[in-house]
RNA sequence: GCGCCUUUAACUCAGCUGGAUAGAGUAACUGCCUUCUAAGCAGUAAGCCAUUGGUUCGAGUCCAAUAAGGCGCGCCA
């Protein structure tokens, strides 16, 4: 695919080199051998479309002057054929060269072009990643961080797709261990207060209602008075729906078991539901998954005892109080921690490791990576030791760690959704904001700040909101071909570079912009961050207004300048659609 | 106590691997639609880039220390 920004770079770093090959050999300036240089993208736009700083980095090899230096390369220059006109001196010593008018027309040829596949890449060809994301506990709803992980891991994932990674999407279950037994004995308790007398009569006062009953046993805080919870239990409302609906289809049998029995059997029951729950809630989010890999087959499969077994076989292992403790210090970690409990069960990293070692060496990804809560970071070093321990190489295991989203509505941190009541999870966020808003926005921030999120700011249909202003730039050039079509100036039949592009500047702008597409996904995937797609469409397409505001298209001077600006519009529709996709949003053809 | 993150305009944030006068949006005020979507554009205002030192031709950007805020350091996950 191309990458016009790259291939007048590539260009200009060979001009420079033959340039300064030919002043070496007539013997003009030292053979030195001289330090890298740069060649850049000035932001003031008087400083040219490039600019180096190869006089100033070599001063102090060749012992000459940097402007000397500079006039020196400038007369030695052969711009004929070249995507170049000319270069300036400027400064301490910048150099500042300019493009020609054939390489804005080329620009909206690519993009033209290559279409939906306009800002692909293919660095990491060959390579296959797996990012694992959200990977919420299946004991409960996803909460409003869950929502960010999922926008942020489904933006990484398809920013390495468009860089020419085989990726997979991944969501690992939870679905065995601690978490689970709380779970279990939550839906006991709650079910056994169904069977009891008080629960049985909310049951009749509110029919077959699982919603209502849970809402009545829930009370103030899902531990009122009638309805005692202990401490170390779920209390959400969510638990009651499960116990009450298992009631509803199979009554109180389960009553009668013992705890133990009874437990597995509503966990057993209502596990998938959850699960499934979650799978249908990213899905209306918009992110589907390759693979829901469950913690239950490691276990099942003996990989969890198998770590245990070949960390003590390397002997990186020693006993202590009846548990058995990792040396983790001596691989990097700040201290040593448990694998087995006393109790003979593995603690839960045991399993993580199991996963990460089926990750990278079962399965084999050159690169695994796992978008977490920032409150996780303490337990990467300690994964990682683990990992080195077991021979394989760290480098293979990024962690994007998230902040924590605050959630404000008139300017005050809010808790519960506007709609429903409830507390605000991924499920009641949708409720209140747009689908496009919420995945704009989860992505407007990098991942390492801590995010607030304007709840009323993502449902108001104006400029104010990001979202709007770069749909709003979609439509607006959709709504000009459409235009241009109807009365039948639509043209598109000479060749681009015939036509007159990069007349005034903001048409240069727009498509210096453009051109910067691929090079910045690329940017972006190798930082993992989808914050900078976001930001990019923000810039096009604020750089696409000024443009419409300054350059008619229906009214333009000439045919010829009505076929280039055309042309011009439908380079920036493509280019704005393609940013979009990777955060999958929408762009309207109307608003 | 140890470790990680954050600190840029009144507010929310950009500032890519150090580069030429530090940028947006919001809020305030002023212009621009008989002409392709005014959900737009243009203009006016605001900053010891937390503090102090260091590295160099050159620091918001790199290093060190300090301060303030957030988070983590379990036989919880």
């Amino acid at each position: 695919m191309t990458n016009m920004m790259e291939t007048a770079q590539a260009q200009l770093r060979e001009l420079l080199m033959n340039a300064l090959g030919a002043l070496t050999a007539e013997g003009k300036i030292a053979a030195e051998p001289l330090p890298a240089f740069k060649i850049e993208v000035p932001a003031d736009k008087s400083h040219g479309d490039f600019a180096s700083n190869i006089a100033m980095a070599s001063a102090k090899a060749l012992h000459m002057a940097p402007r000397a230096i500079a006039e020196l390369l400038v007369g030695a220059i052969g711009f004929e054929g070249t995507y170049f006109e000319k270069a300036e001196i400027a400064g301490p010593g910048f150099m500042n060269f300019f493009l020609r008018k054939t390489w804005f027309a080329d620009t909206v040829q690519a993009v033209l072009t290559d279409t939906d596949n306009y800002g692909k890449s293919e660095g990491g060809k060959g390579k296959k990643a797996l990012v694992e994301f959200v990977s919420a506990n299946p004991t409960g709803p996803m909460h409003v961080g869950n929502a960010r992980g999922a926008a942020l891991g489904d933006g990484i994932s398809a920013l390495l797709e468009w860089t020419g990674w085989h990726t997979e999407r991944e969501f690992y279950v939870n679905d065995a261990g601690n978490q689970v037994a709380k779970f279990g004995k939550s839906l006991s308790l709650r079910y056994l207060q169904l069977c009891s007398e008080k629960g049985q009569a909310v049951m009749k006062a509110h029919a077959n209602d699982a919603d209502a009953i849970a809402e009545a046993i829930y009370g103030e805080d899902g531990n009122s008075a009638d309805f005692p919870m202990p401490d170390d239990v779920y209390l959400g409302r969510d638990i009651i729906v499960h116990a009450a609906n298992y009631y509803f289809q199979n009554g109180d049998a389960l009553a009668k078991l013992d705890e133990d029995a009874r437990q597995k059997a509503l966990a057993d029951y209502a596990l998938p539901l959850n699960i499934e729950g979650l799978e249908r809630d990213l899905k209306s989010y918009r992110v589907v998954y390759d693979n829901w890999f469950r913690e239950s087959k490691l276990h099942a499969d003996g990989s969890v005892d198998r770590i245990i077994d070949e960390l003590t076989r390397r002997g990186f292992t020693y006993e202590q109080e009846g548990a058995v403790w990792f040396k983790a210090e001596q691989f990097g970690a700040d201290k040593d921690f448990v694998l087995r409990r006393a109790n003979g069960i593995p603690t839960y990293i045991v399993p993580d490791i199991a996963y990460h070692m089926d990750k990278l060496v079962t399965r084999n990804f050159d690169k695994a990576i796992n978008v977490l809560g920032a409150d996780h970071h303490g337990y990467v070093p300690r994964l990682k030791a683990a990992l080195k321990a077991l021979d394989v190489d760290t480098d293979r295991l990024d962690v994007v760690l998230m902040q924590m989203v605050m959630l404000f509505r008139n300017g005050q941190p809010a808790k519960l959704s506007k709609r429903s009541g409830k507390a605000i999870g991924l499920v009641t966020l949708l409720e209140d904001i747009p689908l496009d808003a919420a995945r704009f926005f989860f992505n407007m921030r990098e991942a390492n700040s801590h995010f607030e999120f304007d709840l009323d700011l993502a449902v108001e249909k104006s400029s104010q909101n990001p979202v709007y202003y770069v749909q709003y730039a979609h439509a607006r050039i959709c709504s000009i071909l459409r235009t241009l079509k109807e009365e039948g100036l639509y043209v598109d039949s000479t060749p681009i570079r015939e036509l007159p592009i990069g007349e005034v500047p903001q048409e240069i702008e727009l498509i210096r912009h453009i051109a910067a597409f691929p090079a910045e996904i690329a940017a972006a995937a190798k930082v993992y961050d989808p914050s900078r797609v976001t930001k990019y469409a923000m810039e096009l397409s604020s750089l696409f207004h000024k443009f419409y505001d300054a350059c008619s298209v229906k009214n333009a001077e000439t045919p010829e300048l009505r076929e280039a600006r055309t042309a011009i519009c439908r380079a920036a529709a493509q280019t704005l659609r393609n940013a979009m996709a990777i955060l999958k949003i929408d762009c309207p053809e109307k608003m």
